[in-house]
RNA sequence: GGUCUCGUAGCUCAGUUGGAUAGAGCAACAGAUUUCUAAUCUGUAGGUCCAGGGUUCGAAUCCCUGCGGGAUCACCA
């Protein structure tokens, strides 16, 4: 259904005819709104090849196409650009079309099993809005890469062992006289957070008290005894000491269940858990296939290296001298278990863009061994999430909590339906889900609408909005349309199948082409793993249909019966388009509000 | 310092492989509701696309230089 390449096959054959181009690099875009017509042919590629100035080049490629094209209903040529209109009949034929179409956007099955990995926490603190970005994303691009036509796994990796774990175990019994998530109630996540905070703060007046006795300042950070006990413990738990497991089980579960509880909330879910506990020896043979490959060396000290200096970045440690792997020893590991697995022909991490070196490092590795999967993998790299001061901190207190920011949407969104009288009428059950998808809806609209690879801005101190490009905006454009709906059964209109032959007017015809868009917009956003180009589309989908509503009665007297059937089937139309789009965003509709 | 990345309206962001006179939202101002939901719609105002050079029919977009912000350059993950 791609109106543009039909036009474009036009212009194709409009070349080959006149001029005699074979392949031509033509170039076909949707006109600009201040002139007429529906796309728009650039000729000066053609110059070379016609013999003609622009303007005659354009009109004579125009005359063609009119002549050929039944579908082209006119033309008209300004400076190079040739404008080609379509006649109401196509666009009828394509909103036909479209209505007729199962799944309408969502593309044939490609065969091609994709992974995405996202979320990845860590089990020592509660998440927060960099992990909301992260979250959102992963699911989001998941979706998207689904309705592209691929068989997707969305894989957590969750980092649930090291040092960082250790901390708040340590600092647990120290201070934690047997808190539990159920004695306290405090969940989870958070329980085990506030251990890790302690543990930070008892470090640093171990450090200030054994600096003010003469040691330096670095000395100081190893010889602290709070910090000489986590490592001691994570020795323990290498070995497999009974005692440190069972805890380190008990406080990992406490988190699971805080974790759970949020990301059902976000509305996000995956395939499969992958536990670095599990994974963490994986990559160890990989070592060991290098070395005999002569891609890494060791030194004498018994670790183990690859050199990547001939292709502009550093000597990079795969091996510790003592012979436990690192960060990138697992990376490899797990890519290669899980290509072995699953084969997949496209894995994208989505992780921050400050790892940008560690994948360039992961894929150049993977490279060098000779697995030519490494081309598959593919680095969502999206940029942070600032506030205005600059970069959260947590230990300036100001990372954004992801329960409570998640909370604190619902909120405002159930204080403000209820200043607007929108809740008059439902039950308490009814108006918590209306509040909650708005609330929710404002938060991910906000987050994915932005260009992933972006650095981004969140201002706690001023409210997401909830007019304008938002999310409650689309959501209302769709409650209206399900409005109409309840009012044209409740008034019993029967409405024939099959959409009348009428004259569609020129915001009729704009909202078909933004229809007709669709499947490429989902291509387009699988293809660069971009949300906020769903998020745009159903932006303008919603605007148009508002602008369309406001100057087209449908339910009033005085309205023709094919008119009305045209209008109602359009907006049907608009409305599961709008909800498709939305539900690759994660984001649900409430059916009003 | 090396590498990577970003710089568009007061603010937050769009701007397809280079295409016509640079686009939205918020904020500001002026309007629209006897009507299918005004969380809507219409209009006004707002720009040295960081600066300079280059490439060409044409540059916010590509190349170079400079300025400014961010990330990274761990035997942490």
């Amino acid at each position: 259904m791609n109106v543009e390449n039909i036009v474009l096959d036009y212009c194709r054959r409009a070349g080959e005819a006149l001029y005699g181009a074979q392949n031509a690099d033509l170039q076909v875009s949707k006109t600009r709104r201040e002139f007429v017509g529906d796309y728009t042919l650039v000729t000066f590629p053609l110059l070379k090849l016609s013999h003609k100035n622009p303007e005659a080049t354009a009109q004579q490629m125009g005359e063609w196409i009119a002549a050929n094209c039944p579908a082209v209903s006119g033309f008209n040529v300004i400076k190079g650009f040739l404008n080609i209109e379509l006649g109401g009949s196509f666009w009828l034929d394509i909103l036909r079309s479209i209505q007729t179409t199962k799944n309408y956007g969502t593309s044939p099955s490609t065969r091609r099993t994709v992974m995405v990995e996202y979320s990845s926490p860590n089990t020592n603190k509660p998440l927060h809005l960099g992990h909301v970005r992260n979250n959102l994303l992963g699911y989001s691009v998941a979706r998207i890469l689904e309705a592209a036509g691929n068989k997707v796994f969305k894989v957590n990796l969750v980092n649930d062992r090291g040092i960082h774990i250790c901390k708040s175990m340590i600092a647990w019994q120290r201070y934690g006289n047997g808190e539990t998530p159920l004695s306290s109630g405090i969940k989870g996540d958070h329980l085990v957070g506030n251990y890790y905070v302690a543990f930070d703060k008892a470090y640093k007046a171990e450090i200030a008290e054994l600096v003010a006795s003469g040691m330096s300042e670095d000395e100081a950070k190893k010889e602290a005894p709070i910090m000489r006990e986590a490592s001691a413990m994570l020795l323990k738990w290498e070995a497999g000491d009974k005692e440190v497991r069972d805890l380190w089980r008990t406080m990992n579960g406490w988190v699971y269940d805080g974790f759970d509880v949020t990301y059902k909330e976000m509305g996000v879910c995956f395939d499969k858990i992958y536990y670095e506990s599990e994974t963490y020896l994986l990559g160890k043979k990989l070592v060991e296939v290098g070395l005999a490959k002569g891609v890494f060396y060791r030194r004498d000290d018994g670790s183990v290296w690859i050199d990547l200096r001939e292709d502009g970045l550093d000597e990079k440690l795969l091996l510790r001298a003592d012979g436990t792997s690192v960060y990138m020893t697992q990376d490899l590991g797990t890519a290669l278990a899980r290509y072995s697995e699953f084969e997949f022909s496209d894995m994208t991490y989505v992780v921050g863009n400050e790892q940008n070196y560690h994948f360039t490092v992961l894929k150049l590795i993977l490279k060098k061994l000779g697995y030519q999967w490494s081309d598959a993998i593919y680095h969502l790299s999206y940029g942070m999430v600032e506030l205005p001061e600059g970069k959260m901190k947590s230990r300036e207190g100001t990372v954004v909590d992801a329960d409570d920011l998640m909370a604190s949407m619902v909120e405002e969104a159930r204080v403000m339906s209820l200043e607007l009288g929108k809740l008059d009428g439902l039950s308490q059950q009814e108006s918590f889900q209306v509040s909650r998808k708005i609330g929710l809806g404002a938060l991910k609209y906000f987050i994915l609408k932005v260009d992933p690879r972006k650095t981004m801005l969140f201002n706690p101190a001023e409210s997401i909005d909830f007019n304008g490009n938002t999310a409650p905006f689309i959501q209302y454009t769709y409650a209206r349309i399900c409005s109409l709906e309840r009012k044209v059964s409740s008034l019993g209109i029967v409405l024939c199948d099959e959409l009348p032959t009428v004259v569609l007017d020129d915001k009729e015809i704009e909202l078909v082409k933004l229809l007709a868009e669709y499947p490429a917009t989902i291509s387009a956003a699988a293809a660069d793993h971009s949300p906020a180009i769903v998020a745009a589309y159903a932006y303008q989908m919603a605007k148009v249909y508002n602008q369309y509503y406001h100057e087209h009665p449908i339910l009033r007297d005085g309205v023709s019966e094919s008119d009305r059937a045209l209008r109602l089937a359009l907006s049907r139309v608009v409305a599961s388009v709008i909800l498709s789009a939305m539900s690759l965003l994660g984001i649900e509709m409430p059916d009003r509000m």
